[in-house]
DNA sequence: AGGTGATATTTTAAACTTGAAGCATCAGCT
DNA sequence: AGCTGATGCTTCAAGTTTAAAATATCACCT
């Protein structure tokens, strides 16, 4: 299995480990730019920090498609955002406090809560997200469709939901 | 300028917005979960916080390019890891208090102190080096060299040091 | 019904993070 | 020397974030 291997493929598997690390440095450093950039703008125009627009954000989506739930979980929220547990608690509370976002009771289990976007929050949602919508769009006006589907692809098949998870059963 | 258009290409401009959003969303959610899979890691095989990590990574840049000063200054710091001015106090505070960093001051400029690895610091970050560069490596694998190069061509594309700079002098 | 392990969420302590305010110092000007 | 604006860093309050512990509830088994 090993055996056959070319020069050029055994070259490149030995200059990997120094190029994926600059990829993932670049990565990061692109990322942080892209959130600081949202998040100044967030904070002026609309006094909205980063994570309460992340997290109205996911519950918007399930008032717009018909084919979710009416609600969201905490544990759901947590596990779409990639952040732990407990944080999305503060947050929503937050948001709970400005009217915002509300918790309901889920039928049948006295565990979890439904949280979900007010109409107050649906309205704020609306004009963030407008805003929000052409900040990206300009901040990533150097790629073109093409390259933009090249990079989804590439992002894909880092496949970060199987990361960690070796010990699966 | 703007009457030369195809369809093609209105069309496109059309359904950008959408799409860059959509790729904003898969870049944040990637980052987002390799740095919990780093951090993760850090924090179980050597009791270290992401944060500091990075802290330290940027110290050792400079301890083995020879063409950069000895020490980095608070400012250079924050500016390299996109982080605030005073984020980076708290870190270095307590990497001074684990004996991993020391501050020395600066001829000619008594506001200003450069920070550098201690010998320990060095040793330590060594250790943490090898093990952060396998797992990046491992993280990346379904990325070859060409993948890679595409996407780092991609996010240079982006270019974040300009995102928020209109207004400059 | 009672017991047991799993699941959903909150709480807590410690660390991180930001933006703004404050302090010290510097550079340049008069 | 004294003034002024800029720079480097720290401090501060508020919010975010994590990991772990604590609660509450559920699902299942006996």
């Amino acid at each position: 299995m090993s055996a056959r291997r070319t020069r050029s493929s055994v070259a490149a598997s030995a200059a990997d480990p120094k190029l994926r690390l600059r990829l993932w440095l670049r990565l990061l450093r692109t990322t942080r730019g892209i959130e600081n950039e949202l998040r100044e703008r967030l904070r002026v125009e609309f006094d909205v920090t980063l994570p309460q627009f992340d997290v109205m954000a996911a519950l918007a989506r399930i008032e717009t498609d018909r084919t979710l739930d009416a609600g969201m979980t905490m544990s759901e929220l947590s596990r779409f955002l990639m952040v732990s547990n407990g944080n999305v608690t503060g947050i929503i509370d937050r948001l709970v406090a400005d009217g915002l976002v509300h918790r309901a009771a889920k039928a049948g289990d006295r565990r979890t809560s439904l949280v979900r976007l007010t109409t107050a929050g649906v309205a704020r949602f609306d004009t963030l997200a407008m805003a929000h919508k052409g900040w990206v769009g300009a901040i990533l006006s150097n790629l073109d469709p093409n390259d933009a589907e090249r990079m989804m692809t590439l992002l894909a098949a880092v496949d970060v939901s199987t990361i960690g998870k070796g010990d699966r059963i």
